[in-house]
DNA sequence: AGTGGAATAGTTCACACCGAATATTTCGCT
DNA sequence: AGCGAAATATTCGGTGTGAACTATTCCACT
């Protein structure tokens, strides 16, 4: 078993789907589109079998068997291993104290807006900000229409965190916006912008 | 001239470098380095090159000649293409108006945060927010710093955004732990927790 | 003056991952 | 009978990464 690097977003879903019980790739899938893990990991079939193959090789998980019902495609089932749980168990906490840096790229359209004309941006941004404000908007309902449905907080943490993040987000940029449209930001195409 | 996929964050980057002048792909490496862009995108010679290559493919950049200095490696120059100007506007103004969900792993942590006893997660998420707060300070400082150093709020807006992201995490992360760790959350280690 | 190790200059390559597209079979409907 | 949707899986090209490789310059120490 030579090195294996660190357990992908996808990876780390899948193995703790086998937390809970022996299963195979298709039904994998379902399950994380159905509790709509879509919303917190990048799920694509081609990816979950390449992440399943990996947690393999890698000695997370192993096949118990493979079957088929009718004459469909034959199904291969896997389970998690001893080493997998700990390695699950390992993972979660690293990314909990210590998630690295993930590049936003909005963080780079902003350090090269400058390419653009002022009131272009503008106008850009102003679009932005709709958009996030329909975000939180949705985020916040879903909230409080879990809450209402007695669900549990412990599963609704990630859509709180994202709703703080949104918040802050539109209020930064609704400020920003304003002061690019006073000009209260030299830009480049300003008369007397000079360096 | 096939298809031409969305410039990637390291193809916009060098593109936006060719806009000063021709260069050849060491220099622009030395560059972004330099110039810190290396906080923004993730900057690998390896992939810089691979980058370049597309731009050349895809008609963003045009080889302008070699040269060599004594006996090193022989050296490329690139100059960017009117296409490529064009390009790189479009890219940018795509990416202020609506960059795509990016999928933080940290949401991903929350949301198997379960698979850890209570007290584990309550350690972990304290040495996080030791974490971000450190961060924050930095950010912080770097902040005032080139104020003070009369540098132009245009080149750092980048940084008061990510301040305000920081900002907004420590504190959302502050109560949650609060919460935690006083059991205002059910968890799944608890004597009465069910579903 | 000579030697050897770090730092700089500049690039290439093999491999791993992701994700879109695409099979292939079977079921449920009309 | 026919046809679209579901079930299940694989293939393949584009991208990024880290190591390796070549060649020079700088500098400390003998």
């Amino acid at each position: 078993m030579p090195a294996a690097a660190a357990l992908t977003p996808l990876g780390l879903s899948a193995l703790a789907l086998l937390t809970e019980g022996p299963m195979h790739p298709y039904e994998m899938y379902q399950l994380l589109i159905r509790r709509l893990k879509n919303e917190i990991v990048k799920v694509r079939p081609g990816s979950l079998y390449h992440a399943i193959d990996r947690l393999e090789r890698d000695g997370y998980a192993r096949v118990v068997g493979t079957d088929r019902d009718g004459q469909r495609p034959e199904r291969t089932t896997y389970e998690i291993t001893e080493t997998g749980r700990l390695a699950l168990q390992t993972r979660v906490s690293q990314l909990l104290a210590d998630s690295p840096y993930e590049y936003p790229e909005f963080a780079l359209a902003i350090s090269e807006a400058h390419n653009l004309p002022r009131q272009a941006v503008v106008q850009l941004l102003r679009v932005r900000l709709a958009d996030l404000r329909r975000q939180a908007e949705e985020v916040g309902d879903m909230i409080t229409q879990k809450q209402s449905d007695g669900a549990q907080r412990l599963f609704m943490l990630h859509a709180e965190h994202r709703a703080a993040l949104l918040t802050a987000e539109t209020g930064w940029l609704a400020a920003l916006i304003d002061d690019l449209a006073e000009h209260r930001i030299a830009w480049i195409d300003d008369p007397d912008f000079m360096h």
